[in-house]
DNA sequence: TTGACATACCTAGCAACCCGAGGTATCATC
DNA sequence: GATGATACCTCGGGTTGCTAGGTATGTCAA
């Protein structure tokens, strides 16, 4: 997808798959581009700035564990904080969601 | 609403607006305000610089028409080019808010 | 052992976009 | 003649994502 409609989401989504589970940077990106079809097609540059962001504000915390085999990964878990914004960030997509459909659903100018 | 996620989704309600019927920018902003009950609280400031820019890429046409009573109004009108858009981009809606779906109603881990 | 590829982290700089704040002018109402 | 709504416009700042790079390790095959 090449819209500017992603702009913006990328932190609610972020923050709702933390809030399944703790994971690593890489693994949220291909978490995200499977699980949408390759819809979003999440790049490096995309994700890790943001989740320095939100580790900066005190909305994640990363913490090194060391892999079965190979280096180890920054896993990232939300705060307290965190888990309330996660609430707040889904309820925000729902809103929008919402408004967006009661503009794009009404009827378009008679073409016939 | 405060969110981010209203970013880039002005030009695609723009181009819906439109497509229903031509309308004078004032006229859209309280269309989307009132439509959207005030959660899509658009100011001038975030309609005319986007409509400028439709109409330099000639997606929009602006034509000064006179009111009954009063000064005239700058209508827009879509061109081929944004009829065409304009289902490109409500395409796009679907798309975007399918896989944003996709991703947000997931089950959360456990809380109990 | 060399090369290619995937994994996994990171950063800098650019471009796009929205919004707040301000400006101008007309018209209706009081 | 003052106020407020209508209706247009612009500028600058802040936020954000993307492109393009960089580093390093592990795996697999030639």
């Amino acid at each position: 997808m090449n819209s500017e409609l992603m702009r913006g989401a990328t932190e609610t989504i972020i923050l709702k798959l933390l809030h399944e589970r703790a994971m690593y940077g890489y693994e949220i990106i291909k978490q995200v581009n499977e699980r949408t079809d390759n819809a979003f097609a999440w790049k490096e540059g995309t994700l890790y700035p943001c989740l320095h962001r939100l580790e900066g504000a005190g909305i994640i915390a990363g913490e090194w564990r060391e892999g079965d085999a190979g280096k180890p990964r920054k896993y990232y878990l939300l705060t307290h904080k965190g888990t309330v914004l996660a609430g707040e960030k889904a309820a925000e997509w729902t809103a929008f969601s919402s408004a967006m459909n009661t503009l794009m659903l009404q009827p378009n100018k008679a073409t016939a």
